[in-house]
DNA sequence: CTGAAAGCGCTTACAG
DNA sequence: CTGAAAGCGCTTACAG
């Protein structure tokens, strides 16, 4: 029932152990009739060099680590991962590498990382603050941060998420409307008062400096700035809140497209008519964001080349290379059909509102 | 710029490396100040116990496997397998284990088995016929098989294929569709003629079965069976191809829910409705089936249930139950919006037909 | 409570 | 072309 070792196929070929290896990892180095007396005794009793040994002693693992956030099952609820996940398996699939999912152990990421038999971690969704990147480079295993605030040492990769942000209120700001809400997904934030990190905070910047050319900030009459889990159904629920509201907004501006299309859903069971009653937009441009009905105007990143080029940043890493590069990918305002001028009644409204505001 | 190690560690703070192992594994084998003292001295130059010494020596990898038939990059375009997976992650999240995601290597799953530094295996889209589950059991690896023909002392899981697909084709047939397409993904065959294999095979006679309660038969006139690769885009060009055909089929009947998907998208390009001119079904029950407009009627099966189950039979063989369960999953026909009785005209031609090919 | 020693299963210079 | 030996870094009975 104990796994066969090359000790027992050495015995039972009358060759020394050393042979058996040679067989598996050097045939130059024996005769052919000896290699192939070994790999049949091998194929006969199902011998094969035990891996866990085998990276023992040649130091190399052949698996990515893929350090995540969240449980393995949130994050495949979350389709963003799930398009991150493809561009650091195409990389994978290139180099011949298994992938290790690695999620956090006893709620810490940090924690998982001394248990994972990898050649170094792709890091995403890591609180960069406190110390978990010194953490980190003083265990000595090569890894790469994404939408993080990653320090000068440390090889990263990020989009341009303050620029997306920009360019989405400002289009949603310059069609009229004034009356906003902001769909966030929660920031993972210990604290309310932690302040926002990585991409969140890049993105909600974007917003506060979008919002000042229109001389409004985040606490403007008018403006509102929710917190919600990143799920189709959390979109959902807000914007059924949201659409109940006396002053209910004429825009929803999400930070992802999931929440975005959760609040598509919210409109249509409403009976509210998008775009002529209300704008929606999201922010990455799923695949989901051009089925959906009317197509969603959103801020294209690509999640993909996000996930190709941080495992290609830690497979150059991994192979030595010292070099800690950090990409900035760039990203794009898609205007689609899910965005309109504001509506004339609410326009007046607002109008009527400012004067009553004025008079108050 | 080596990795510290635990003779470092013990060097420094004046103890043996067993202290050292034993403040990480069993404190209560030391006092609590020589702990606190090795901790420390740990922590300041970031030693850690190396992972795969570790697993070498204690037997444990607390890492399950997932041997799949695809390129990570192939296996995550299909839906199918992300719910796949969130239930085997469930499992591991339950248990604490990491996933590693262990794709082919060089082209066949079995090769890859030998690399991976896992506990146990859960096997989906193996082809189960030419041995290859005798060269698994020879491994001594634990494992499950998914969705294939497992022999009796293999745990396995599947579901009821068959009657599912008895029952979707009866509904169709009972709306007195006569011109349906079959629209199979692909099956893996190495050759055309070896035979459909695991649950597509059971599928395939589901139809088959159903089919013959009509005196139908796969090759009857007006029955057509396509195999396209598992994707959207692919269930859209194959629709579109059938809708251009002079005597178009009636009905699509998809093996899976993306292929239907990719049929509607086709349906509502061509500005052929659905389902007062075409009828078209689903197989999986996949969340989109329900986003979809017109709403999918399709076969419910729990994807997510067969991949926790089959993360648990795995759990259990690793601990040592020697038990060798197979569990059928049920499946259940939703009926939705895309079906209905077949187009008058439709009927009437084929009634048309049948006469002229009399006559003829 | 602590330490010397064996063992997990392999690979690979090195000597023959 | 083959074999004895050291080493990868750890854990854990065992003796003190």
């Amino acid at each position: 029932m104990t796994r066969p070792t090359a000790r027992a196929v050495a015995e039972a070929t009358g060759v020394s152990r050393t042979s058996v290896s040679f067989a598996f990892n050097d045939p130059s180095k024996i005769s052919a009739e000896t290699r192939r007396k070994i790999l049949e005794e091998a194929d006969r009793i199902g011998y094969a060099p035990h891996p866990i040994a085998r990276m023992l002693t040649n130091g190399v693992t052949n698996t990515l680590g893929l350090l995540l956030p969240q449980p393995i099952p949130e994050i495949l609820e979350n389709p963003y991962y799930n398009l991150f996940l493809r561009g650091v398996g195409q990389v994978c699939h290139r180099e011949g590498l298994t992938l290790l999912l690695t999620p956090p152990l006893r709620g810490s990421m940090l924690t998982a990382i001394p248990y994972a038999a990898v050649d170094g971690f792709v890091v995403t969704g890591l609180d960069v603050d406190r110390g978990e990147v010194a953490a980190l480079q003083r265990r000595r295993v090569p890894f790469v941060l994404v939408d993080s605030d990653a320090p000068e040492g440390v090889p990263s990769v990020d989009v341009n998420d303050h620029g997306g942000m920009v360019s989405v209120l400002e289009h949603v700001l310059q069609l009229g409307h004034r009356r906003v809400a902001i769909l966030s997904f929660e920031s993972g934030r210990d604290r309310p008062d932690a302040g926002y990190r990585g991409a969140l905070a890049r993105r909600i910047a974007g917003i506060i400096d979008a919002l000042a050319e229109y001389n409004l900030a985040l606490d403007s009459p008018g403006i509102t700035l929710l917190e919600v889990p990143c799920t189709r159904a959390a979109g959902y629920h807000a914007a059924q809140q949201l659409l109940t509201q006396p002053d209910r907004p004429t825009a929803i501006v999400a930070l992802s497209d999931i929440l975005a299309l959760g609040a598509l859903d919210a409109a249509r069971d409403a009976n509210v008519n998008v775009p002529t009653q209300l704008s929606i937009t999201g922010f990455d441009d799923q695949p989901e964001a051009s089925y959906a009905r009317p197509q969603l105007t959103t801020v294209r990143q690509s999640i993909e080349a996000k996930g190709r080029v941080a495992a290609d940043f830690l497979v150059a890493a991994i192979n030595g290379d010292v070099q800690h590069p950090h990409q900035l990918l760039h990203t794009a305002l898609i205007v689609r059909e899910s965005t309109a001028v504001v509506p004339a009644r609410a326009a007046g409204r607002r109008g009527k509102g400012a004067v009553c505001s004025t008079a108050g």
